[in-house]
DNA sequence: TCCACTTATTAGTATCATACTAACGATATT
DNA sequence: AATATCGTTAGTATGATACTAATAAGTGGA
Protein backbone atom coordinates (compact mmCIF):
# COMPACT_ATOMS: atom_id res chain seq x y z
CA UNK A 1 0.00 0.00 0.00
CA UNK A 2 2.17 2.85 1.53
CA UNK A 3 5.68 2.90 0.52
CA UNK A 4 6.83 5.30 2.85
CA UNK A 5 7.85 7.94 -0.07
CA UNK A 6 9.13 11.50 1.44
CA UNK A 7 11.16 8.64 4.16
CA UNK A 8 15.03 9.11 3.58
CA UNK A 9 17.37 6.63 4.35
CA UNK A 10 21.24 7.40 5.66
CA UNK A 11 22.16 6.41 2.45
CA UNK A 12 19.93 8.66 0.16
CA UNK A 13 20.29 11.57 2.45
CA UNK A 14 24.15 11.01 1.59
CA UNK A 15 23.51 10.88 -2.06
CA UNK A 16 21.34 13.89 -1.91
CA UNK A 17 23.46 15.58 -0.03
CA UNK A 18 26.52 15.06 -2.35
CA UNK A 19 24.83 15.75 -4.85
CA UNK A 20 23.31 19.40 -3.62
CA UNK A 21 26.70 20.14 -2.36
CA UNK A 22 29.24 18.80 -5.03
CA UNK A 23 27.40 19.64 -8.12
CA UNK A 24 26.11 23.14 -7.26
CA UNK A 25 24.95 25.35 -10.67
CA UNK A 26 22.49 22.44 -11.80
CA UNK A 27 25.28 20.56 -13.36
CA UNK A 28 25.09 16.77 -13.40
CA UNK A 29 27.46 14.73 -11.26
CA UNK A 30 28.66 11.06 -12.72
CA UNK A 31 27.75 7.81 -10.74
CA UNK A 32 31.34 7.21 -10.66
CA UNK A 33 31.96 10.43 -8.46
CA UNK A 34 28.93 10.19 -6.66
CA UNK A 35 30.02 6.52 -5.68
CA UNK A 36 33.51 7.28 -4.64
CA UNK A 37 32.18 10.28 -2.12
CA UNK A 38 29.94 7.46 -0.48
CA UNK A 39 32.98 5.32 -0.67
CA UNK A 40 30.86 2.15 -2.15
CA UNK A 41 30.86 0.55 -5.24
CA UNK A 42 29.49 2.29 -8.80
CA UNK A 43 26.75 -0.47 -8.77
CA UNK A 44 25.58 0.43 -5.16
CA UNK A 45 25.21 3.68 -5.52
CA UNK A 46 23.68 3.45 -9.00
CA UNK A 47 20.93 1.28 -6.75
CA UNK A 48 20.56 4.25 -4.31
CA UNK A 49 20.17 6.70 -7.31
CA UNK A 50 17.48 4.33 -8.71
CA UNK A 51 15.38 4.75 -5.12
CA UNK A 52 15.92 8.43 -5.26
CA UNK A 53 14.46 8.25 -8.79
CA UNK A 54 11.56 6.45 -7.83
CA UNK A 55 11.09 9.18 -4.88
CA UNK A 56 11.34 11.66 -7.71
CA UNK A 57 14.41 13.47 -6.04
CA UNK A 58 16.62 12.78 -8.82
CA UNK A 59 16.76 12.00 -12.36
CA UNK A 60 20.13 10.37 -14.27
CA UNK A 61 21.17 9.66 -17.75
CA UNK A 62 23.71 8.09 -19.05
CA UNK A 63 25.81 8.22 -15.38
CA UNK A 64 24.86 12.18 -15.18
CA UNK A 65 22.76 12.01 -12.06
CA UNK A 66 21.05 15.68 -10.88
CA UNK A 67 18.30 16.28 -8.32
CA UNK A 68 15.15 17.41 -9.13
CA UNK A 69 13.50 20.47 -7.83
CA UNK A 70 11.78 18.24 -5.14
CA UNK A 71 15.31 16.79 -4.10
CA UNK A 72 16.84 20.34 -4.46
CA UNK A 73 14.25 21.39 -1.50
CA UNK A 74 14.59 18.33 0.35
CA UNK A 75 18.68 18.41 0.20
CA UNK A 76 18.02 22.15 1.08
CA UNK A 77 16.24 21.27 4.34
CA UNK A 78 18.06 18.80 5.23
CA UNK A 79 21.06 21.31 5.17
CA UNK A 80 19.09 23.80 7.08
CA UNK A 81 18.59 21.04 9.71
CA UNK A 82 22.58 19.91 9.78
CA UNK A 83 23.68 23.54 10.28
CA UNK A 84 21.11 24.38 12.55
CA UNK A 85 22.03 21.22 14.77
CA UNK A 86 25.65 21.89 14.28
CA UNK A 87 25.52 25.29 16.26
CA UNK A 88 23.53 24.02 18.78
CA UNK A 89 25.83 21.19 19.60
CA UNK A 90 29.11 23.32 19.25
CA UNK A 91 27.32 26.22 21.03
CA UNK A 92 26.60 23.53 23.81
CA UNK A 93 30.48 22.90 24.00
CA UNK A 94 30.83 20.12 20.92
CA UNK A 95 34.19 20.29 18.54
CA UNK A 96 33.65 21.00 14.98
CA UNK A 97 34.45 18.38 13.58
CA UNK A 98 32.29 15.94 15.77
CA UNK A 99 29.27 18.14 15.40
CA UNK A 100 29.44 17.88 12.00
CA UNK A 101 29.10 13.72 11.85
CA UNK A 102 26.70 13.98 14.86
CA UNK A 103 24.46 16.05 12.41
CA UNK A 104 24.45 13.54 9.46
CA UNK A 105 23.13 11.03 11.95
CA UNK A 106 20.22 12.87 12.57
CA UNK A 107 19.95 15.99 9.91
CA UNK A 108 17.83 13.43 7.29
CA UNK A 109 14.80 12.92 10.43
CA UNK A 110 14.48 15.68 12.17
CA UNK A 111 11.45 17.98 10.60
CA UNK A 112 12.77 21.27 9.14
CA UNK A 113 9.86 22.92 11.29
CA UNK A 114 11.10 22.21 14.32
CA UNK A 115 15.10 23.07 13.12
CA UNK A 116 13.85 26.35 12.22
CA UNK A 117 12.27 26.63 15.58
CA UNK A 118 15.79 25.51 17.78
CA UNK A 119 17.60 27.79 15.09
CA UNK A 120 15.55 31.05 16.73
CA UNK A 121 16.21 29.81 20.37
CA UNK A 122 19.68 29.37 19.74
CA UNK A 123 19.99 33.46 18.63
CA UNK A 124 19.16 32.84 14.63
CA UNK A 125 23.07 32.33 13.61
CA UNK A 126 23.38 32.94 9.71
CA UNK A 127 26.32 30.79 9.66
CA UNK A 128 27.04 27.29 10.90
CA UNK A 129 30.49 26.79 12.75
CA UNK A 130 31.90 25.77 9.11
CA UNK A 131 31.33 29.25 8.16
CA UNK A 132 28.66 27.70 5.57
CA UNK A 133 24.95 29.63 5.49
CA UNK A 134 22.34 28.50 6.51
CA UNK A 135 19.35 28.53 4.38
CA UNK A 136 16.50 30.82 5.24
CA UNK A 137 13.22 29.59 4.14
CA UNK A 138 12.25 27.20 1.14
CA UNK B 1 33.89 -9.10 11.16
CA UNK B 2 32.30 -6.40 13.06
CA UNK B 3 29.03 -6.97 14.01
CA UNK B 4 27.61 -3.49 15.07
CA UNK B 5 27.11 -4.12 18.44
CA UNK B 6 25.92 -1.19 20.45
CA UNK B 7 24.33 0.30 17.28
CA UNK B 8 20.48 0.14 17.72
CA UNK B 9 17.84 0.36 15.36
CA UNK B 10 14.36 2.19 16.10
CA UNK B 11 12.56 -1.11 16.57
CA UNK B 12 14.73 -2.54 19.43
CA UNK B 13 14.92 1.05 20.72
CA UNK B 14 11.21 0.56 21.41
CA UNK B 15 12.07 -2.62 22.81
CA UNK B 16 13.94 -1.16 25.40
CA UNK B 17 12.40 1.89 26.23
CA UNK B 18 9.47 -0.76 26.77
CA UNK B 19 11.02 -3.03 29.13
CA UNK B 20 12.25 -0.23 30.63
CA UNK B 21 9.36 1.87 31.70
CA UNK B 22 6.60 -0.52 31.75
CA UNK B 23 8.52 -3.41 34.08
CA UNK B 24 10.18 -1.02 36.79
CA UNK B 25 11.23 -3.13 39.97
CA UNK B 26 13.96 -5.78 37.90
CA UNK B 27 10.61 -7.64 36.98
CA UNK B 28 10.18 -9.62 33.64
CA UNK B 29 7.87 -8.48 31.09
CA UNK B 30 5.80 -11.20 29.05
CA UNK B 31 6.39 -11.55 25.87
CA UNK B 32 3.13 -10.73 24.41
CA UNK B 33 2.64 -7.87 26.13
CA UNK B 34 6.07 -6.26 24.77
CA UNK B 35 4.10 -7.62 21.43
CA UNK B 36 1.52 -5.59 22.12
CA UNK B 37 3.15 -2.48 23.62
CA UNK B 38 5.04 -2.43 20.11
CA UNK B 39 2.06 -3.09 18.00
CA UNK B 40 3.48 -6.53 16.12
CA UNK B 41 2.46 -10.06 16.59
CA UNK B 42 4.34 -12.32 18.96
CA UNK B 43 7.08 -13.75 16.35
CA UNK B 44 8.15 -10.13 15.54
CA UNK B 45 8.75 -9.50 18.78
CA UNK B 46 10.58 -12.54 19.88
CA UNK B 47 13.31 -11.82 16.58
CA UNK B 48 13.70 -7.86 18.36
CA UNK B 49 14.34 -9.73 21.89
CA UNK B 50 16.42 -12.62 20.09
CA UNK B 51 18.65 -9.50 18.88
CA UNK B 52 18.55 -7.88 21.74
CA UNK B 53 20.13 -10.99 23.66
CA UNK B 54 22.71 -11.10 21.00
CA UNK B 55 23.79 -7.55 21.86
CA UNK B 56 23.85 -8.55 25.56
CA UNK B 57 20.98 -6.36 26.46
CA UNK B 58 18.23 -8.60 26.93
CA UNK B 59 17.78 -12.26 28.67
CA UNK B 60 14.52 -14.15 28.30
CA UNK B 61 13.49 -17.66 29.63
CA UNK B 62 9.60 -19.26 29.30
CA UNK B 63 8.30 -15.45 27.51
CA UNK B 64 10.07 -13.69 30.46
CA UNK B 65 12.35 -10.81 29.73
CA UNK B 66 14.36 -8.98 31.60
CA UNK B 67 17.45 -6.39 30.46
CA UNK B 68 20.64 -7.04 31.31
CA UNK B 69 22.33 -4.67 33.53
CA UNK B 70 24.11 -3.21 29.93
CA UNK B 71 20.42 -3.11 28.44
CA UNK B 72 19.15 -1.10 31.61
CA UNK B 73 22.20 1.60 30.94
CA UNK B 74 21.67 1.81 27.34
CA UNK B 75 17.69 2.05 28.49
CA UNK B 76 18.49 5.12 30.56
CA UNK B 77 20.61 6.56 28.33
CA UNK B 78 18.47 6.17 25.75
CA UNK B 79 15.67 8.06 28.28
CA UNK B 80 18.27 10.71 28.94
CA UNK B 81 18.37 12.03 25.55
CA UNK B 82 14.45 11.90 24.91
CA UNK B 83 13.81 13.84 27.63
CA UNK B 84 16.40 16.45 26.83
CA UNK B 85 15.51 16.64 23.61
CA UNK B 86 11.77 17.00 24.77
CA UNK B 87 12.70 19.76 26.77
CA UNK B 88 14.74 21.52 24.05
CA UNK B 89 11.70 21.46 21.82
CA UNK B 90 9.45 21.91 24.36
CA UNK B 91 11.77 25.14 25.14
CA UNK B 92 11.59 26.01 20.95
CA UNK B 93 8.12 25.88 21.01
CA UNK B 94 7.17 22.69 19.78
CA UNK B 95 4.24 20.56 21.30
CA UNK B 96 4.39 18.62 24.13
CA UNK B 97 3.29 15.68 21.64
CA UNK B 98 4.98 16.65 18.67
CA UNK B 99 8.07 16.73 20.94
CA UNK B 100 7.48 13.37 22.14
CA UNK B 101 7.27 11.49 19.22
CA UNK B 102 9.85 13.14 17.72
CA UNK B 103 12.38 12.87 20.09
CA UNK B 104 11.62 8.75 19.80
CA UNK B 105 12.92 9.12 16.64
CA UNK B 106 16.49 10.73 17.34
CA UNK B 107 17.13 9.43 21.32
CA UNK B 108 18.88 6.25 20.48
CA UNK B 109 20.96 7.83 17.67
CA UNK B 110 22.30 11.14 19.41
CA UNK B 111 25.18 10.01 22.20
CA UNK B 112 24.47 10.45 25.52
CA UNK B 113 27.40 12.58 26.18
CA UNK B 114 25.86 15.54 23.67
CA UNK B 115 22.52 15.19 25.36
CA UNK B 116 24.58 16.23 28.69
CA UNK B 117 25.83 19.00 26.55
CA UNK B 118 22.57 20.41 25.57
CA UNK B 119 21.32 20.12 28.83
CA UNK B 120 23.39 22.26 30.19
CA UNK B 121 22.84 25.03 27.49
CA UNK B 122 19.10 25.01 27.94
CA UNK B 123 19.33 25.18 31.38
CA UNK B 124 19.23 21.86 33.30
CA UNK B 125 15.82 20.85 33.79
CA UNK B 126 15.33 18.69 36.25
CA UNK B 127 12.07 17.29 34.40
CA UNK B 128 10.87 16.68 30.98
CA UNK B 129 8.20 18.33 29.78
CA UNK B 130 5.14 15.31 30.58
CA UNK B 131 7.23 15.86 34.00
CA UNK B 132 9.62 12.64 34.22
CA UNK B 133 12.77 13.03 36.06
CA UNK B 134 15.89 13.47 33.89
CA UNK B 135 18.04 10.66 34.52
CA UNK B 136 21.48 12.16 36.13
CA UNK B 137 24.57 10.33 35.41
CA UNK B 138 24.70 6.58 34.21
C1' DT C 1 -9.62 -36.26 33.12
C1' DC C 2 -10.25 -33.88 29.07
C1' DC C 3 -11.00 -29.67 26.57
C1' DA C 4 -10.34 -24.99 25.62
C1' DC C 5 -7.59 -21.01 26.01
C1' DT C 6 -3.49 -18.51 26.22
C1' DT C 7 1.18 -18.10 25.28
C1' DA C 8 5.72 -19.13 23.34
C1' DT C 9 8.21 -20.84 19.74
C1' DT C 10 9.52 -22.59 15.18
C1' DA C 11 9.34 -22.69 10.33
C1' DG C 12 8.57 -20.58 6.29
C1' DT C 13 7.86 -16.55 3.47
C1' DA C 14 8.25 -11.69 2.05
C1' DT C 15 10.09 -7.00 1.50
C1' DC C 16 13.49 -3.44 1.58
C1' DA C 17 18.00 -1.36 2.15
C1' DT C 18 22.52 -2.21 1.65
C1' DA C 19 26.65 -3.98 -0.63
C1' DC C 20 29.46 -6.90 -3.26
C1' DT C 21 31.55 -9.40 -7.63
C1' DA C 22 31.46 -10.70 -12.36
C1' DA C 23 30.39 -9.78 -16.81
C1' DC C 24 29.11 -7.04 -20.63
C1' DG C 25 28.68 -2.76 -23.39
C1' DA C 26 29.96 1.67 -24.86
C1' DT C 27 33.07 5.30 -25.23
C1' DA C 28 37.44 7.48 -25.33
C1' DT C 29 42.34 7.64 -25.50
C1' DT C 30 46.68 6.27 -27.00
C1' DA D 1 43.44 -1.97 -32.68
C1' DA D 2 44.27 -2.29 -27.80
C1' DT D 3 43.48 -0.43 -23.44
C1' DA D 4 41.27 1.99 -20.00
C1' DT D 5 37.24 3.96 -18.07
C1' DC D 6 32.60 4.13 -16.99
C1' DG D 7 27.78 2.55 -16.74
C1' DT D 8 24.78 -1.11 -16.33
C1' DT D 9 22.87 -5.71 -15.48
C1' DA D 10 22.66 -9.95 -13.19
C1' DG D 11 23.37 -12.57 -9.42
C1' DT D 12 24.31 -13.17 -4.58
C1' DA D 13 24.40 -12.01 0.35
C1' DT D 14 23.13 -10.07 4.81
C1' DG D 15 20.32 -7.89 8.23
C1' DA D 16 16.08 -5.72 9.93
C1' DT D 17 11.42 -5.99 9.81
C1' DA D 18 7.00 -8.36 9.60
C1' DC D 19 3.65 -11.76 8.61
C1' DT D 20 1.01 -16.55 8.79
C1' DA D 21 0.60 -21.26 10.07
C1' DA D 22 1.66 -24.83 12.90
C1' DT D 23 3.31 -26.84 17.03
C1' DA D 24 4.25 -27.10 22.00
C1' DA D 25 3.30 -26.29 26.67
C1' DG D 26 0.92 -24.63 30.42
C1' DT D 27 -3.47 -23.27 33.03
C1' DG D 28 -8.08 -23.43 34.39
C1' DG D 29 -12.61 -25.05 34.23
C1' DA D 30 -16.41 -28.46 33.35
Amino acid sequence: MESNTNVITRRERDCLVTLEEDSPKNFPMRLHQIAQTLRVKPPTALNVIRRLERKGLAESKDGMVILTESGDKVAKSILLVHRTYESLLCQSGVSENSACSEAAEVDYIIPAGNARLILKKIGSPKLCPHGKPIPEEE
